[in-house]
DNA sequence: AGGGTCGCTGTTATCGCAAACACTCAGGAA
DNA sequence: TTCCTGAGTGTTTGCGATAACAGCGACCCT
């Protein structure tokens, strides 16, 4: 006997099944459904094999509102990040998200309009008010850490690239090792010293290669050069270039990102410096476009989705109940193509 | 009076408040709370103020499962896409996500391993299961219509950049007419003809652009090249770009996108083909970095993230009860730069 | 005075599921 | 036999919110 819902006419489309349909369709009752999708083998196994093809016929799927509503966990994690047609973000996002497909976690996420404690702190709130397991914040500039400061109690949330004195687990790309790399690099060729390029402030990405940079510098001796500031944007690479262009000094040049180097090759070439005849540029991220650059771009390259996946794993564990600080610090990896060579 | 649930520790961290908490401190049913939130003009101004006081006082924040169970909408949507690394995807489901955040909804995101009706159908199913109030499909590829012939039924759901025969809303940049506005460009620079590096077949963005090719260049009565096929990337731009410098009958190539071209300039300048006096080269998408190519890229401007709110809007239309077919065509831009030349 | 109507608030039932606990029955130990 | 044990299943309850309806003054109308 088939129930008919109060308010329900027979002839419209039937609801979705529920597991009391289930149930009876099966012969038994919704608990030992319930128990079948979580946990079989406390379910004898010709009761199971009849629900479960009660569970086919029916094409029932479970309510995962009512299952939050009862047990606490969603299955869904979230993300806050900021400009996910960045090439960084796009991708980390990506590896976070093939990661958590992996787990089945499906993945929420807020982006923010602007970058700074305020709209973080909403964008946590937005997802918080969806009940994720978990939050996993991809705002790598400094306001992040603000924050991140007092989030809500009991809230499980993991950084990427942040800095190292977040009070939350953070994974992260070595962003120091990869410029002292491209700037040792550069050293050996003969370049006397290394001019950088930078990303806008309070970019933690851009303060580490900045400093790594320079300690690379110091380490060798070098005289360091005051640091030209970009805002990621080839536009920005190509304007700054022009300026870099000018001085015969310049004969060497570690840029923040692969396309503020396109920038600057533009620059160099239209004022007649050859690259890397004359001047040599790294960049860094290796976008898969870098190896077609003109000349293809020397670049470090950065594992964005290893990134992503540790820090789903991070979550996972906090979520698990891991305590205490972690960090899972991916080492990037120099490329080296033809845009650079010796000292002239 | 402060109940003290079962199993609940005083001296432990408190529970989140809950609806019936708000509702004592203030004095008033749960019931009175509840219409606060969500019909406030329902409530004497007086009992409203002391409801709210007592939200904020314990920082009280609806349960959305809850919600969820009782009136079925959950305000959130689902995206289901393909890579999201690539430009064109990043910049929609940047899009989409911005309208989302401007009406109050949330964005899940349901990413596939492989473009297929099997996986499309998971991907859908995966957001369902989580009581998306609606899907926007962001896979541009023949499969995807095959995704779409048998939904769900009851599930509003919005294609982005699919054909014309498909069941479902669409919301589209008229590649074709964007096409064709990039071969007449070429044609009225005095190009005999011109020819085109497609993408990858089955893709419908790839498809639009060839037909839109061609059917300009029939439109003058000119000669129609056999196209050749690349898969998006530069590379791929680079090596059939290396076999097209070869012939010298080669005066104008229309690249599908503009990574791809930008392999194909490469390979032009490294055959000595100069680039705009020997060979125009069109792209398509505009990217960001576009006009920092050598030479600067004449290209197809597309705005993505007009396409991600007009896609938002068909949804929200459909959630709302809106039957049947739509399209939302946005129009792309031609951008000339100093790629594009007269013919030799 | 009697009886609407209206504005505001409370009571009850319900959404779909799983936790906790209760029950049944077979098989083995005492 | 009697009791115990444990595997398998059922019953009850409650998660936190809203829908539907009921109650109750105040006010107006006749």
């Amino acid at each position: 006997m088939t129930k008919v819902r109060p308010g329900e006419n027979p002839a419209e489309r039937p609801r979705a099944a529920v597991m009391e349909d289930v149930a009876e369709l099966a012969g038994v009752s919704a608990m030992t459904v319930s128990r079948v999708l979580n946990a079989p083998e406390k379910v004898r196994p010709e009761t199971r094999a009849r629900v479960l093809a009660a569970v086919r016929e029916l094409d029932y799927r479970p309510n995962s509102a009512a299952r939050v509503l009862v047990t606490g966990r969603s299955g869904v994690l979230g993300v806050v990040c900021f400009d996910t047609t960045l090439y960084g973000p796009a991708s980390t996002l990506f590896g976070i998200e093939q990661a958590a497909r992996d787990s089945d976690y499906l993945v929420s996420i807020a982006s923010l309009p602007a970058l700074n404690r305020r709209w973080i702190t909403r964008g946590i709130d937005r997802l918080r008010s969806q009940s994720v397991d978990g939050v996993i914040v991809v705002a790598p500039h400094e306001s992040a850490a603000e924050g991140l400061r007092n989030l809500p109690p009991g809230l499980p949330v993991v950084d990427v690239g942040g800095g190292s004195d977040l009070p939350v687990p953070v994974a992260a790309v070595d962003q120091s090792a990869g410029a002292a790399r491209a700037t040792r690099h550069l050293l050996s060729l003969g370049h006397r010293t290394v001019w950088h390029l930078s990303g806008p402030p309070n970019w933690i990405d851009a303060n580490g290669r900045v400093a790594g940079w320079r300690s690379a510098l110091e380490a060798e001796g070098r005289e360091v050069p005051e640091p030209l500031v970009g805002d990621w944007t080839a536009h920005s690479g190509y304007e700054i270039g022009k300026r870099l262009a000018r001085e015969p000094d310049v004969t060497a040049i570690f840029v923040a990102n692969d396309h503020m180097a396109m920038g600057v090759l533009r620059a160099l070439r239209e004022a007649g410096r050859r690259v890397p005849e004359d001047v040599s540029v790294v960049g860094f991220d290796d976008v898969p476009e870098a190896a077609y650059f003109w000349p293809p771009l020397t670049t470090v390259r950065q594992n964005f989705g290893e990134v992503g996946r540790q820090a789903f794993q991070l979550l996972l564990d906090r979520i698990a109940g891991a305590e205490g600080e972690a960090r899972r610090m991916v080492e990037p990896e120099l490329v080296v193509r033809e845009s650079t060579g010796v000292s002239p």
